[in-house]
DNA sequence: ACACAGTACCTTGCGTTGCAAGGTACCTGT
DNA sequence: ACAGGTACCTTGCAACGCAAGGTACTGTGT
């Protein structure tokens, strides 16, 4: 996977999850390996830049497995943005196939 | 238009236009233009990090309107790359689009 | 009791990339 | 002469992904 492409684009999948469960940073990580390579060094940051924009808040709770975990719960503002983000996600994806896939995309 | 979309995917843009037609760098900007917010400051950077990279090759040509253009071609490693990179940004897409748009990929 | 693996959190420093801002120089029309 | 369009370029900044490293808790095997 193109390290690349994923600049910025990882913020719209960690909004996505997040709008269908809360979860918890380690759990989003491997949410995420199941479709594309991504480390704990981009996610933690990541959830950090979120919460101090005020898209997400967080709670704790015990874990019987390891130390507590911190959840991340999408507020207002988060479900706003991420439908924002959904939208331009479209049709970004529409004017770069219209560069790169002339063909496929008439 | 995202700004953290654009990172990395201008590479596949700029490859897919030099595989349909040589340009000169400010013709590629223009062209780019039509499908979303592009500066000159991003364009020769990059521009001379493929010919770096041995994936253009670039000669000058006299213009009546204006200075002598300085134009880019693919090199076959440029063709090979450019290929690569579709192929890519196709799994790329399919796997942000499992993420995001869960019903709609199914 | 101790070591180890797995879980779960976090930070630092680096490299890459996009861009605003600025500069140079050529040509055409007024 | 000079303004505007064409065409090239560079510098310095900010954002982002990640490798590498650290801390600490729990359960399992020996």
């Amino acid at each position: 996977m193109n390290i690349q492409f994923k600049k910025g684009i990882l913020e719209l999948c960690v909004l996505s999850i997040l709008s269908r469960k809360n979860c918890y940073g380690y759990e989003l990580v491997n949410e995420i390996l199941e479709f594309m390579e991504i480390s704990e060094g981009t996610i933690y940051p990541l959830l950090r830049r979120l919460k101090m924009d005020n898209l997400v808040t967080t709670y704790l709770q015990e874990s019987n497995e390891g130390p507590p975990r911190k959840y991340y719960q999408l507020t207002e503002l988060g479900k706003e943005t991420h439908s924002e983000l959904i939208l331009e996600w479209k049709l970004f994806q529409a004017s770069i196939n219209k560069i790169c896939l002339p063909e496929e995309s008439k």
